[in-house]
RNA sequence: GUUCUCAUAGUUAAAUGGAUAUAACAAGCGCCUCCUAAGCGCUAGUUGUGGGUUCGAUUCCCGCUGGGAACACCA
């Protein structure tokens, strides 16, 4: 269905044309001032230069033909040429009643979907998570779901840190403590022990020692970029090794991410990647246009409108091996062969901006994806503690996730418990519901490109604009929906009908705004955006809610017209909620 | 050094070029015999700086100041 600003500009723009001016001078906003007015246009402003002619004077005459309008039951011109003006109450409920009743709320489809790959999560195995892999996990999560949502086919891929230096690291580590492992027997030929030599919780603590390690001795270094090399090369036992690490590894981070409720469609990772290099590699030398450079292979990818200087792009170093680079080509590679995706959206800290600039650039150049593919970096923010500086723990150490979320379902946990006789059971699910909440609400609400403060008091409160906020409107609603059930309410047989008074019809207004949002919301990539709308829709129930009784209105055809809006409200908020990645509980 | 990026109440954040810049937190005040007070209402307080484009600039352009980041063999 059409977007209500569509429509009511539909209205104004034939009273423009009626009027004797251009039709597209009719373009209504929403009012800045909801004082004065429901909805605005400047259309008179910017035709005072066409027409020569003062902008009152054209608003004066456009208002002149909106009297008797079914769509306005109010138009004003106001100096120095506002055309401010309500809408009619009917109008308003048949928008609602016809929202009601269609798939999605009436958000249209597109009529080519497209097939997008969303490239987030980024975790490097074997090393824990923590704050920075949130909101990768979290923001891709939703822009995921908003853009399926919104009718495209969308891939969510992990893609695993699984072959880098890290590996070599681990498997240096591990030859320290236990050098008589077969894995390093190369003269060895047999099977090598089903049993992983290490559980989760010492590869845990296996990582950072041996990164601590590289970083003071260059002996354990070279080591490591040994084993790595190893690894990359097929040498049998570190290959075997490297299974083991993964198969430790990637349950343990299955359940972390599901814990988050966020889930991957595809878990490749840079390993699988590994076999492409080559042949990328050689057909970009056979272009003409990889080369030789200081030892390394690489591709010049400077264009003439740049301002600044951009390094040419390195596919192989000076030994031979891949980098980060390399393994994002031959990802698109991949994907472009297995897929053919229309675009691909990558999540990660915007630090990393540059290097997407080269690997997209270089993709385009050397033909790995049409020019007509889609390429986004989005890159967010760092995660800042209270004093403005990336987040640590009180002792100075990377935050793990886990800790972290440990630490706030306790506080949740708490305050529901200080709140309300519940069982422990119900307690514990009910935090974890309204935690998970929280975190993620705390995070999308912010503009993913900006730094942003992670301040566990904040998240924890459950005042204003927070996740608890929004799903204590929606537990409020349910409850309401429920009574009205057992009081011999039929929910099925309600009908929406016109607001009746100011805080009614705000609420209507804001409902009516829906399907604009969520098309804004995916075009822009913006889980900010779906955010921001159900902290004031909840905001407008919730106003709606406290000057209303709904269950002992004895008008019956009110009440039931009570009970469609809160129907249509609850799942308005159930939606938006969903795309955001999480859900309310029953009750609170 | 070069380039990118950000700058809005005490704090954290909003605002397709539109009127008196919007919220939340913190501060102060008020509202539970009533569908969940994790709520609702009221009070006070902000666009770093100098120019430009525009009828109109938080928004676009140029300078300055201040923060953050990136800049080929890590990922």
């Amino acid at each position: 269905m059409k977007k209500f600003l569509e429509l009511i500009s539909e209205e104004m723009k034939q009273a423009f044309e009626a009027a004797g001016y251009d039709r597209e001078l009719g373009k209504m906003t929403l009012s800045n001032r909801p004082d004065l007015c429901e909805y605005q246009c400047n259309g008179a402003m910017a035709g005072a230069k066409l027409y020569k002619k003062a902008p009152i004077m054209i608003a004066n005459e456009v208002a002149e033909k909106l009297q008797g309008s079914k769509v306005f039951s109010e138009v004003s011109a106001v100096a120095p040429g506002f055309l401010n003006c309500k809408v009619q109450e009917s109008f308003v409920g048949a928008y609602l009643a016809e929202m009601a009743q269609l798939e999605k709320f009436g958000l249209e489809m597109p009529e080519n979907p497209d097939k997008v790959i969303i490239d987030y999560g980024g975790p490097n195995v074997a090393k824990p998570l923590h704050v920075g892999h949130l909101r990768s996990a979290v923001i891709g999560e939703s822009i995921k779901r908003i853009v399926r949502y919104a009718g495209h086919e969308i891939i969510g891929d992990i893609h695993l840190g699984d072959w880098g230096l890290q590996m070599g690291l681990i498997c240096t580590e591990v030859q320290e403590r236990q050098p008589d492992l077969v894995y390093f027997d190369e003269s060895y030929e047999g099977e090598y022990p089903a049993e992983a030599p290490f559980t989760i919780a010492e590869l845990g603590e296996i990582y950072p020692t041996a990164s601590a390690k590289s970083k003071e001795d260059e002996a354990y270094k070279e080591k490591a970029l040994e084993a790595t090399s190893k690894i990359q090369s097929g040498v049998r036992g570190y290959r075997a090794l490297w299974k083991q690490i993964m198969a430790v590894s990637i349950p343990d981070l299955k359940k972390n991410y599901e814990n988050l409720n966020v889930e991957f469609e595809l878990w490749k990772g840079e390993s699988d990647v590994h076999d492409l290099i080559p042949g990328m590699a050689e057909k970009m030398k056979a272009d003409g246009l990889a080369y030789m450079s200081e030892g390394a292979l690489v591709v010049d990818i400077k264009e003439e409108s740049d301002t600044k200087e951009i390094p040419p792009c390195m596919i192989l170093k000076s030994d031979g091996a891949a980098l980060y680079t390399t393994t994002d080509l031959a990802t698109i590679l991949e994907r472009m062969n297995d897929y053919q995706p229309d675009r691909m959206i990558y999540l990660t800290d915007k630090r990393q901006e540059l290097h997407f600039e080269q690997v997209f650039r270089c993709a385009r150049k050397t033909g790995l994806v049409t020019p007509e593919t889609g390429l986004l970096h989005i890159g967010f923010g760092t995660v800042n503690g209270k004093d403005g500086k990336p987040f640590k723990t009180r002792d100075g150490g990377v935050m793990r996730l886990e800790m972290l979320i440990d630490e706030i379902n306790e506080e949740m946990y708490r305050k529901i418990t200080d709140n309300r006789e519940v069982s422990e059971e119900e307690a514990k699910q009910t935090a974890k519901i309204v935690a998970l909440a929280a975190i993620k609400y705390g995070d999308l609400s912010n503009q993913a490109a900006k730094d942003y403060i992670f301040d566990i008091d904040k998240f924890t409160s459950f005042e204003g604009d927070t996740g608890p906020y929004i799903l204590y409107t929606i537990v409020r609603i349910k409850s309401i929906l429920n009574k009205y059930k057992e009081q011999g309410g039929n929910l099925e047989q309600v009908t929406m009908q016109a607001p009746g008074n100011e805080s009614e019809k705000a609420l209507c207004l804001e409902l009516a705004k829906f399907n604009a949002m969520m098309e804004a919301a995916c075009e822009e990539t913006a889980p900010h955006k779906v955010c921001a709308y159900i902290y004031d829709l909840a905001n407008a129930f919730n106003k709606f809610y406290h000057e209303t009784k709904i269950l002992s209105e004895e008008d019956e055809t009110k009440k039931k017209g009570y009970i469609a809006l809160l129907l249509l409200t609850r799942n308005v908020l159930e939606t938006c909620i969903d795309v955001l990645g999480f859900s309310a509980p029953e009750r609170m």
